[in-house]
DNA sequence: CTGCGGCCTGGAGTGCACTCCAGGTCAAGG
DNA sequence: CCTTGACCTGGAGTGCACTCCAGGCCGCAG
């Protein structure tokens, strides 16, 4: 039962306060208790929610769609084929995602070592002809 | 000495029309031909810097930092050594991202088992037990 | 000659995901 | 008692990367 402060839960969980504060008033954030001073007081179980919200947001999962996926968490077990078809479905477009970033890491690569060579090329003259 | 019209090169490029013509505005493309009605006629070159744009948007380089790079180009080759250090550092913030974009993409599939063996739980509830 | 489709320009507008601000509360330290 | 610092709220503002629009030009099919 242990509880976090604002900004315990901003360190943990790398989002700013500002937008732990902007994910509860969207709604991706239901729920979080107060203390009597009306401060937000986290729970262990909004950390994890924070975690899955990091992994979907570090996924390129856009808020709507996180969004959808809460209220589907909220609205309880009946909706887990749903959610299931969600990440699926998202699995997917990160997939397609890994493929593309490899594939132009790959030719970023190539236009490293391009200059790599040219730079060394360019030194070699500088070494032998002189300025 | 082929040469592209607009909508060619957009399907060619994957950038739309108004995409070409931004990165023009914003100095990301310079002198492109025109014709002698005013229109933009696109040369192997441009495509192939296209393909250079392409690979850095793709990969999450801001804009600010494509044009820097655009601009050294347009210098000469005396700042072949420059664009090579800013490419090294790219290049290391990509990896970066897909070892983010790997281990999130780990977290999903953990999920999606989670949500596989709770759906499959239930439906074997549902068929002994009756709804 | 007319209409149409593709393109032009400058500039305004959009969507997303925050990020910042003013004005205020509360608990603890000096 | 007073200040300080972490936090509160509602709402305005920001930055990025486009995207759209109005008004107009050009060359060709009908």
């Amino acid at each position: 039962m242990t509880v976090y402060t604002p900004a315990e839960t901003s360190r943990r969980s790398g989002f700013t306060l500002d937008t732990l504060r902007y994910y509860e008033k969207i709604g991706l954030l239901a729920g979080i208790d107060r203390t009597s001073a009306g401060r937000r007081a986290f729970t262990d179980d909004d950390l994890e929610w924070l975690g899955v919200l990091r992994c979907l947001r570090d996924t390129g999962m856009p808020i709507a769609q996180m969004c959808a996926y809460a209220e589907m968490c909220r609205a309880g077990a009946d909706t887990e084929t749903e959610r299931l078809a969600l990440l699926r479905e998202h699995a997917v477009r990160v997939q397609e995602q890994m493929r593309l970033l490899d594939q132009q890491h790959d030719h970023l690569q190539e236009k490293i070592r391009y200059y790599e060579r040219a730079v060394a090329a360019s030194a070699r003259r500088e070494a032998v002809g002189g300025a």
